[in-house]
This record gives C-alpha cells, structure tokens and sequence, in this order.
DNA sequence: AACTATTTATAAAC
DNA sequence: TGTTTATAAATAGTT
C-alpha cells in the first residue's frame, strides 16, 4: 500500500526506517484505537522504536496496569519482576517463621502436647523451669525495690514527724512567750511569718516512671 | 475500506461486532509484526474482546514481560504498584505479629523482663504456671502409659518364664521317659520334633512406633 | 470462510 | 516532520 510494494523485512536505509516507523506506529494506534470503539475491546499496546524510545496506546476508560493486571490473571504467565519475587519470598520466609514460633509459644503454654515425644516435653519442661526461676528473680528485684522504697518513705516519715514535733515545740514556746509579751505589752505583738515547705526530699524514689 | 465506509462508534449487532472483531484482531497483529520487522522495532499488544477474552502479540526475540519491565523504567509508571502496596503491607503485618511473638516468647522464657510492670510479671507468671500444669498432665498421661506397659510386659514375661518352665518340666519328663525306651528298646527311639515359637504376644505395646 | 467493491494506509517523492 | 499521490492493503457488506 504504496507507491510501490515492499517486502516486510528490516529497513536497511536508517532514514527511511525512521519514517516508516513514525507513519505506521500512527497507523497501528488508529487500528487499535478503532478496534477499541467499534468492538468495545480493550487494548493496550506498548512500542519501542530501535533506538529504544517508548511509545504507548491504551483504551480509554482503562490503564495499561489494569489491562496488564487482567492479562496475568487471564493468562496465568507471571509478568511481575524480581521485586514481586522476592517480596513473595519474603512472605513465605517471614510466614514460617511465625508458624514457628507459633507452635513454641503453644507448646510453652502447654497447647498441642499430643505428638511429642517424652524427651521434648522434657525440654520444654525445663524451659517453662528456666523461665520461671528468671522470672521469679525480677520479681525478687521488684519486692527488694520496693521493700527499700518502703523502708526510705518509712524513715522520711519519721524524720518528718520528728520535725514537726521539733517546730511544735517552737511554735508553743514562741507562743508562750508571745503571750508573755502579749501580756506585758500588748500593742507591740509581732508578724511572724511562718511557712512549712513539705517536699518529698526523694521525689524518684516512687515505683512508676 | 470495505463495501462502505462506517462510523467509529460501537458496533451495536453483536454478532457484526464479534466478526469485525475478529478481521479487525489479525490486522492489528498483522500491523505490529509489520512494524516490528520492518522498523526494528520492540512490540507488545494485548486486547480483551467484549467479552472478556485475551488476545496478546509480542515481537519474537522478547516476551511481554520482557517489554513490560522496559515499559516501567522507561516511563516512569509504575505497573505493579497496587501489587506492590499488598504485598508489602502483608510483610509488614506478618512481620508484626511474628515481633509479637517473639516477645511473648521472650517474656515466657523469662528474658527482657526489665520494663515489665509487676502486673505483667504475675500474668506471665500464670502462664507459665498453667503451662506447667498442662506439661505435667501429660507428662504424667506418658508416665501411666509407660508404667502399664512396663507391667504388661512383666507379666507377659512371668507368664512366658511359667511357660518355659512348663515345658522344661514336660521335655525333662519326655527326656526321663525317652531315657526309659532308650533303656528298654534302644533301636526304637523316636523323632520328637520340638518347635519353640517365641513371639511377643502383644507386639505393639512398645513405646515407639 | 470466501468474495469484492470500496475505503484506508502508506511508500515514494517532494 | 508534513503534504501529496499512486498504489497496496484492509476490510464492510455480501454470499
């Protein structure tokens, strides 16, 4: 269709190459555009010239993703790349793992015991043993902390109510001889200004954080 | 190009639009193995008919996957994003629980028990302690089975000890008897055929399978 | 699926 | 690249 007929093999002639493929990529878009409408297809289609440059038609109402997406389903061929694999192996990895544990944390809580031999329940046994007596120790730091924080509020309580016996002690002699004053000169009584600052004197001796 | 010209707008006979369908498909194919050869140029076309069936050409020496991974770096456009995304969020929530695990793990095996409030410590203490529990049922199961066996096979042994004594005491008596003949009529022993067929008479009550 | 009148695509030339 | 034009190719309607 042409001047003259041509036979369909590799344009030698780089110029003439170029041409055709711009002249014919435009017919074979209009082809597949009017396929698209006419027959209510979807298509997509994806070219690269010889110098590698991309030119790409879609339906419209569609994406080339979704169109692609559909084509690996429909066909069953695996398009995606290395990333989907290894992301798919990382899946597969990471669920093992986890079945795994899952069977240990089982095991530990004394689930799905059936199919063990004498010699694993053993081990599991000593286990459980192993982190009772681990447990059982930071408990044994906790009480121990907590014995210690008792015994300093313990202390603090008694020196504070030494000090305020000691302060009542001066008030009711200041008072006594307020009164004395009062008595003898009873214009002249004083201001005395009085503040009792109670602070914990170990505000981070508390459990909690 | 045709007895007539038409309209580029849906074919609305089904069976019209089924057949230009198919005439317009092989042109199209017949379109992009021409720009392919003549233009050395990298193909790819897919096409889902109305109804949903798939049709795909590629240049020979590539595959679509091939053109579609050339199509993602060389575009920009991501075609697998979607699967990407789910694939990574699947990781991630996998990953997740597999770290809860893991730490309930740890915690049964009485480490990383430091930034454990005693509340904490105690349910793990519960869990260990009904573990436990669980373990030593069936340990004890195990302990029964293997103490009835130890005793079946005690007593099928007493039993096949009476037995051999029986018949140690029947051989002798055969024996005595036999020396008797031999005594009497030296030339007329008989042929004692004397089989002894030692089974355990309960096979499978090993421990074992 | 084959035929064919006609439209459409495009090779060559500019 | 774009336009022109002669011609090859594609295909709509028909059988």
């Amino acid at each position: 269709m042409g001047r003259g007929k041509i036979e369909i093999k590799r344009i030698e002639n780089s110029t003439n190459r170029q041409v055709t493929f711009s002249k014919r990529r435009t017919g074979v878009f209009k082809k597949t555009r009017e396929i698209g409408v006419l027959c209510d297809a979807q298509v997509g289609v994806v070219i690269f010239s010889s110098v590698g440059k991309l030119y790409d038609y879609c339906s419209p109402k569609t994406t080339l993703p979704k169109i692609l997406e559909k084509y690996q389903t429909n066909s069953g061929k695996i398009l995606w790349d290395e990333k989907h694999k290894s992301l798919s192996a990382e899946i597969d990895r990471v669920k093992k793992e986890n079945d795994n544990m899952q069977i240990e944390l089982r095991h530990l809580k004394g689930e799905d015991l059936n199919s063990l031999q004498p010699m694993e329940l053993i081990a599991i046994e000593e286990a459980l043993q192993n982190g009772q007596t681990n447990l059982r120790d930071k408990q044994m730091d906790h009480w121990r902390m907590h014995r210690r924080n008792e015994k300093m509020l313990e202390d603090e309580h008694k020196l504070l109510a030494f000090r305020m016996q000691q302060q009542d002690v001066e008030l009711s002699g200041g008072m006594r001889e307020l009164e004395l004053r009062y008595d003898h000169a009873r214009d002249f009584a004083p201001q005395i200004p009085f503040t009792f600052l109670v602070q914990p004197s170990h505000p981070n001796l508390q459990e909690d954080k």
